[in-house]
DNA sequence: ATAGTCACG
DNA sequence: ACGTACGTGACTATA
């Protein structure tokens, strides 16, 4: 049990009665120190006693529980010493269950689903699958163990200890080999794991447990009104429809519009059950029927309500008054976070009555609530990266990049802000491989006009199209794309399909040839999509670890709450405000470092809608 | 469980 | 001739 050996950490589990973390209590926590069935330990403390029936029949003496409190105290040395070297499957887990007993877990050198996800962000990175992928080998699994509506607490402590035993043997096991695999995939993915995805959890555990403040009460005015209005709008649907119809189904909706009453079939398309009814083909029929009006403001509404305003308030934890949300570090294709439980990263801001939701979002008490978020964060990591000299000056200069393309377009000096909104909706569809057809729907040019356009943009900015298309040649010839920091998105085309360009020469294949499928066209897309996106995911992640050590140890009364893709949010105390401000825009600035300039938007106010 | 729809970056 | 903008998660209807 040597200190310092990183290279063989011991594994750690802990088992506990809810895959809540803020509602689970500690059940028993396993140990593995080596490969060996002598290399593991199980600690009971939470089973619960065995039923008297059991008791008739069981040996006289049940096995020893041990204290909870005596269990903490004598491990917390332990397990908070960063000079103890420990390994787990979904660390911030565990993290959150001891964080609640008053520990903070130190010394975390491998989290097996980290690795795993670094290693193919497409794989399965659940303990079963990795066991059954890598070893052939399929664990008891959690439901065969509990059964329904029961928990971990009344599984016997003998089989708790034998099933314990294996997940932290298998974790143990995965430690090795994930640590092998990680360096024979290069330079870059150690380090991105020590630096960045291991240093991020405990980050992200302490924005789960601190939360955010919701306004119930004002929600549930919201949702009245919200009730009224929606009632209202279904009753004269119904009227204007002349039948009794469910304005949440969209089967029936479709029948109504193209049977019943006869609307243009050309405004829509087909899907698997019937007419898209989606809000694109409502507002093509918007001026057809009196319906389609009323249809698309009840849709639009009941989203809000059962989405959000009905939603959180029953999200909210009764233990500390806020939500806290899931931020999941594995999920994501491209290297982004994502929000469950609820998604606070979808909250609605786009149209005026959404933004009323943002208003339910409070700062702690006394406090104020930050918004930080990058400007064009996405545009300038692809300026960077193609080098694309015109853009790069631009960025350098502080010039309006969306009124520069715009002028480049349409070859004049003086823009108006609609010809600037050109500029943007082309300067971001290319981040997405944005077609033609696309273009001139969003920005109401013709299709030959957009065409135009599209190949003005290649001739003004070439090297934007030759790294966009050099990640699609990188997709096919080596099975992956990479971000700044060395992050890989793997593109495991068919061998007898596209995966057949597999180490050509990247510049000798045909793109036209590659893109004919529709679905290989979309990966393609993707392909020169995911180092854009994973870059910034990769920036944002640097800050957000810099931004909380730094907050804590200038001991500045502020939290990071949320993050939002390319925004951070905080809270923090009145005389801290200005300071926080300050080290919050820098931080996320100097992240890194680029060709061009990141820039950082701050925004204050008593809840997040006038934050931003 | 899946499909359709829609909220966000 | 078609469909073509990337990445998510949640809700409702329907099977």
């Amino acid at each position: 049990m040597a200190a310092r050996d990183t290279a063989h950490p011991i594994a750690l589990d802990t088992e506990t009665t809810d895959l809540n973390p803020f509602k689970a209590e500690l059940v028993g926590m396993g140990f593995c120190w080596g490969p060996g069935p002598a290399d593991l330990a199980y600690l009971p403390i939470g089973h619960h006693p065995p039923m008297a029936a059991d008791l008739l029949s069981a040996a006289p003496e049940a096995p020893p529980q041990l204290p909870l409190a005596a269990v903490v105290s004598a491990l917390a040395p332990w397990l908070t010493s960063p000079d103890h070297p420990k390994s787990l499957q979904n660390a911030k887990y565990d993290r959150l269950i001891l964080l609640r007993h008053g520990l903070a877990l130190g010394g975390v050198v491998m989290d097996t689903l980290l690795a795993d996800y670094l290693r193919d962000a497409n794989a399965k990175h659940g303990l079963d699958a990795m066991a059954e992928r890598n070893f052939g080998f399929t664990p008891t699994s959690f439901s065969d163990l509990v059964a329904k509506g029961a928990n971990f607490a009344s599984v016997p402590i003998e089989v708790a200890a034998l099933y314990c035993g294996m997940d932290v043997h298998l974790t143990w096991k995965l430690t090795q080999l994930l640590g092998r695999q990680l360096q024979d995939l290069g330079e870059a993915l150690t380090p991105l794991l020590r630096e960045v995805e291991l240093p991020l959890e405990p980050v992200l555990a302490a924005m789960e447990a601190t939360g955010i403040r919701i306004d119930i009460a004002y929600l549930q005015e919201l949702s009245a009104e919200l009730l009224a209005t929606l009632t209202a709008l279904e009753a004269q649907a119904k009227e204007a429809a002349g039948s009794d119809f469910n304005l949440a189904s969209p089967k029936q909706l479709g029948e109504l519009l193209f049977d019943t009453l006869g609307l243009d079939r050309k405004k829509s398309r087909k899907t698997k059950t019937g007419w898209s009814t989606d809000a694109a083909v409502l507002e093509k029929l918007e001026a057809d029927h009196p319906v389609v009006p009323l249809v698309l403001e009840h849709r639009t509404l009941s989203k809000l309500k059962s989405t959000y305003v009905d939603a959180l308030p029953a999200l909210v934890e009764p233990e500390t008054g806020r939500v806290h949300t899931d931020f999941n570090q594995a999920v994501t294709a491209t290297g982004r976070l994502s929000s469950s439980n609820p998604n606070l990263q979808n909250i609605p801001i786009r149209t005026v009555f959404s933004r009323r939701i943002r208003k339910a979002f409070l700062p702690q008490e006394g406090w104020h609530l930050i918004s930080a978020d990058y400007s064009q964060i996405e545009l300038r990591i692809l300026t960077h990266l193609s080098g694309e000299a015109v853009l790069v000056n631009a960025y350098q200069q502080g010039d309006d990049v969306h009124a520069l393309t715009a002028r480049l377009l349409l070859e004049k000096e003086n823009i108006t802000p609609d010809e600037r909104r050109l500029g943007k909706t082309i300067n971001f569809g290319v981040i997405y491989g944005m077609g033609a057809q696309r273009f001139a729907r969003e920005t109401g040019v013709s299709q030959a006009q957009a065409k135009e356009f599209l190949s003005k943009y290649k001739q003004r900015y070439p090297k934007v199209f030759a790294f966009l298309e050099l990640q699609e040649r990188l997709a096919l010839s080596q099975g992956y794309v990479e971000t700044i920091l060395g992050r890989r998105r793997p593109f495991p085309f068919d061998p007898n399909g596209l995966g057949r360009l597999r180490g050509k020469d990247p510049l000798a294949i045909d793109l036209e040839v590659a893109r004919r499928g529709g679905m290989e066209a979309q990966q393609l897309r993707a392909a020169a999509n995911a180092p854009i996106q994973g870059s910034s995911a990769d920036i944002i992640k640097v800050a957000m670890v810099q931004l909380h050590h730094r907050l804590e140890s200038t001991g500045l009364a502020a939290r990071l709450l949320l993050q939002v893709h390319d925004e951070l949010v905080l809270e923090a105390a009145p005389e801290a405000l200005d300071a926080v401000v300050t080290l919050t825009r820098e931080t996320m600035e100097n992240a890194v470092t680029l060709s061009v300039p990141l820039v950082v938007e701050t925004g204050v106010g008593p809840n997040w809608m006038e934050a931003k």
